[in-house]
DNA sequence: GTGAGTGCAAACCCTTTGCAGCGCC
DNA sequence: GGCGCTGCAAAGGGTTTGCACTCAC
């Protein structure tokens, strides 16, 4: 989730970048910007049909790439059949049920010393990392 | 990579299991416990097409899933276009270069209070976690 | 001998691409 | 008005499935 504010400034990176502004770019966007799931492409597209009756998936893949390029959305990595994105760009783990598939998102103090660790012991150039953890959800568990 | 003992091991507990033995599946076994790569679906069938010419993808899938429900190997869950799978299924983390995608196993001080720490903030059973890195490698720096 | 496993091909799903027409800047 | 974006449909790649035949037990 987050504040509208995001949308805002969203937007204005986009503008400063020169890409335009359409009706279904804004859609998209601005329905990323206030969920709080993970919504894969067809999930957004299912709920944006509704809007826009003649929006192609097309369309939604392509501004998912787009807003990924910028920098704006996140692409999970999760090994799904299908990707999942969120517009909350900022560092944070991810809890997945096993059952039911939901997914919430877990702060946790940032273990950057595994990055050195791991590039001393490798030799790779290490930017990021990701931390996933998996089990049963609160509804899941009844 | 896993010792021979490892293939000999996994071949009692299929056997124990009931799940028959058959020259493809002890062959996509086996190179599976000897690689220290982590080979996608197609890698394994193009490999072991040389000794299988008439073997199918197919075949190389259904066993995949045959090893992973039995416990013997991991998918690996990066958001590549295709899964990869590893015998090695001792708690170990990956470190991926994002520009050549090559992959390299990692062991660090396993963060099991993560997964406590998660538990209480969520209300998730966790029963298991795992930790991506992402960078270049070696290789790629040059 | 019997049922599990194989091979083949078709089907499926997710994602990308080519292209003509539309519309944002 | 120009070029980027859209929508449509077709293609592409990975994975699964149905079915008859084979072979491990």
């Amino acid at each position: 989730m987050m504040p509208n504010t995001s949308l805002k400034k969203a937007l204005d990176h986009l503008k400063s970048q020169g890409i335009r502004m359409t009706p279904q770019r804004h859609a998209i966007l601005s329905y990323l910007c206030q969920t709080m799931s993970h919504p894969t492409a067809d999930e957004i597209y299912k709920t944006l049909e509704k809007k826009f009756p003649n929006m192609s998936v097309a369309t939604v893949y392509n501004n998912l790439r787009v807003f990924k390029e910028s920098g704006l959305i996140r692409e999970l990595p999760f090994g799904d059949d299908s990707s999942r994105f969120e517009a909350n760009v900022s560092e944070h783990y991810h809890i997945i049920c096993k059952n039911c598939g939901h997914i919430e998102d877990f702060t946790y103090p940032c273990i950057t010393d595994i990055e050195e660790i791991a590039a001393k012991a490798t030799g790779f150039k290490i930017d990021s990392h990701c931390v996933e953890l998996h089990g049963l959800c609160v509804e899941c568990q009844k």
